[in-house]
DNA sequence: TAGTCTGTTGACCAGTCAGTTAACATTTTC
DNA sequence: GAAAATGTTAACTGACTGGTCAACAGACTA
């Protein structure tokens, strides 16, 4: 061991914060590097293409995410109160970064799924994987509900890929017209397609 | 007047086809030149750059999709049968489009509108512009809907945001997971969000 | 038939792209 | 203190980028 240094994070931030405020395609190896104070050399040293720090980079992000996550689907809270505490984090969470970068960004994985689905075939899979694990909180979640009996029936799988279709779309159009009021409907329209009632407070 | 030609046609066509089955950003002004058998000079002699070609080509293809979305939004139609027939418009079309490119493409004002609304303020207003076209058709229809009773009351306009985010959302998750059955649960899920009930047939 | 308008051609920019290389610096391990 | 592992540096490559240009071709009008 020898030479430790935080390079390597660095570079992780700052492919992130790229890609997400611009796109994948869009920023250059050189952007990132300059962004994270790193030599070109460097970035090759830790990554072996823009591609894997890419994937590098929506693992080291979500690992992240999962904090809030499991602390927002905690069995702690009853259904009702997760879904509504999940709209309310999302939110919260798009007026931080809009602060941070100045203007609504959306969903990353989202965003690059999109972008790459078509061109890159591994980080089409890291996005459709991360889009996974996030449906895996809301389908338990409807499922619980509807034992409880608070919840109308359903195939919990269906609608939880139809809650996590709203979200996404939602981000989206909030991120094209780089507006957070679209987010609005958001929890209503949750609520409704889970045939759940909102919680009282 | 002189030499009529059918390049800039071509060109449009050629824009919209790689736009959609990759992105903007990741295809070349000689690709597309490529594509449509058109010289690089040429291309500069129909359209100042590329982004301008994108905004017109964009232009037309809505004029393409705008006949059979009036075709579906026909007054003719009771309200629940024009969003039913504009669900299976969608999926038809996405089956159309996978069988002509080799691939669930999802809504090309979707994918470039979420790539280009960091990068290029004229892209990102073009595609706002669409999205706001197609919400009219949807608006109007659930206005329709609650005058004539059969359908629970609500804001049109959010309800109408929110049947435009769950499909152009479930449209992106088919985009990435390369499969028309995420569309499945659309129809169901529109008329639960409408709060329509399904038409009969 | 001369002039003009519309479109075509292919060579040509200067800058940027992802990725490579080889020499060098620093720290740990033995 | 030598060897080995880890990380840094900056120059470099060849392909490709969006965009330009000037000469040219065909068809219409006067």
């Amino acid at each position: 061991m020898a030479r430790p240094s935080d390079s390597r994070q660095r570079l992780l931030e700052a492919a992130l914060d790229l890609i997400w405020t611009q796109s994948f395609e869009g920023i250059s190896v050189d952007q990132i590097c300059e962004r994270a104070g790193v030599n070109k050399g460097s970035f090759y040293h830790f990554f072996p293409s823009k591609s894997e720090l890419a994937v590098a980079a929506y693992e080291a992000g979500w690992q992240e995410w999962k904090l809030q996550y499991d602390s927002v689907f905690t069995l702690q809270s009853a259904p009702a109160q997760r879904l509504q505490d999940w709209c309310r984090l999302i939110r919260k969470h798009q007026q931080e970064i809009a602060v941070k970068y100045g203007r609504i960004c959306g969903c990353p994985v989202s965003s690059m799924g999109t972008e790459m689905a078509g061109i890159d075939e591994k980080l089409r899979h890291v996005c459709e994987d991360l889009f996974a694990r996030d449906l895996r909180y809301l389908e338990s979640t409807l499922r619980e509900a509807q034992v409880a009996g608070v919840a109308s029936p359903g195939d919990p799988h269906r609608i939880a890929c139809s809650l996590q279709a709203l979200t996404i779309g939602m981000l989206q159009q909030a991120r094209i017209r780089n507006d957070l009021n679209v987010l609005d409907p958001l929890e209503e329209s949750v609520f409704r397609l889970a045939g759940i009632q909102a919680p009282a407070r």
